[in-house]
DNA sequence: AGCACCATGTAAGTGGTTACATGATTCC
DNA sequence: GGAATCATGTAACCACTTACATGGTGCT
């Protein structure tokens, strides 16, 4: 118990300011491009945290270039919030709070049609057969020996994987349970 | 966009009034057992909820056989409350909001020790072989035969399978990152 | 008597999204 | 000029968790 319900947002920027300084719509963007598949980020929430890691003493507000035209306002990390993104990450993880909406619709199916429930799955395939060019797309981009496979490649391949692999395992677990429900219909 | 934001408890809750009446207490217990590797619910959200059920025609509260102890307060779902489940169920699932912290702290696996990364996984796949007896020791209780298959039983077996290989899968994602991880720090 | 669990509820606080306002820049 | 996109921000609102209060029941 106890160490749960702490913004985890604070750590996604922090996470994100680590490999380079960034602005805020540069955050949302990176994190839309790059772990957008299992993690997001609103504006509501990247502004002000970005303000209030100033004020922590965990990021800077850099002055670039052009001080006149204010806009594009970039963050750098700094030492001590280097070390509490390290000491975030280091914490075991929380497994909690997994919620699914089309399981959930799934379980009540005997409450509706059967084609509802199979229309779901149909449309659940689609949406991953989509998510899954994407992610072949970028699975290519990367080096598959082992030579080439620097830390920061591992871990892009990592999390790459799952989504992969995990995509290919959704479309298979649909497919087999409409086929299970349509099994049920012909009776 | 638009049709999200609205809370999926009320439509949980109702689900779970469908198959009997039950009190705020046994809907807890119930999700818990039988969806709670993919749904929850707190009391402090289910409570209020029956009583703008009851207001909104949705459910009706029982009065049960013995009025004088006012314990366990059973609610019974209403034509009109199965009408607007079955509305919901029908709308399209929502498959957005996935947050996954084991994810984006592997993500940022190169700002600490890869033997961090390493514990995580390790634990992830001590958490999900438990997870995993359980589903094989509920699977195991279900009929495997078609001719046994009712409605209840296969939307049942559907959402169980689900978590059933999903969790297999976890667990070899995990071995095999941590495989390509201990490789890396050989170097 | 004391403990575990059944059972209902509320208040406070937080995390997060959405919608809106505003304006600069780029490119056709 | 107009559209798309870059870019920053805020206010309102909502969903949800946590912690707490309260008391009954059943067992040893």
């Amino acid at each position: 118990m106890s160490n749960n319900r702490k913004s985890r947002t604070v750590y996604a920027i922090l996470g994100f300011l680590c490999s380079k300084p960034r602005s805020g719509y540069d955050i949302k963007k990176a994190i839309e491009k790059s772990v957008g598949f299992f993690w997001s980020e609103s504006y509501g929430q990247i502004y002000p945290i970005l303000k209030k890691l100033v004020e922590d003493g965990l990021a800077e507000k850099l002055q670039d270039e052009l001080p006149s035209s204010r806009k594009r306002q970039r963050y750098a990390i700094t030492d001590k919030g280097r070390k509490q993104l390290a000491h975030w990450i280091e914490q075991d993880a929380d497994y909690r709070g997994f919620r699914n909406e089309l399981l959930l619709k799934l379980f009540f199916g005997t409450t509706v049609d059967t084609e509802v429930s199979i229309r779901h799955l149909r449309d659940f395939i689609v949406h991953e057969k989509k998510r899954l060019e994407m992610f072949e797309g970028f699975h290519a981009t990367l080096p598959g020996n082992k030579e080439q496979m620097t830390p920061n490649i591992v871990f892009l391949t990592a999390t790459l994987n799952y989504g992969l692999s995990g995509t290919q395992h959704n479309i298979k677990w649909a497919e087999e349970t409409i086929g299970m429900l349509e099994e049920l219909d012909k009776q």
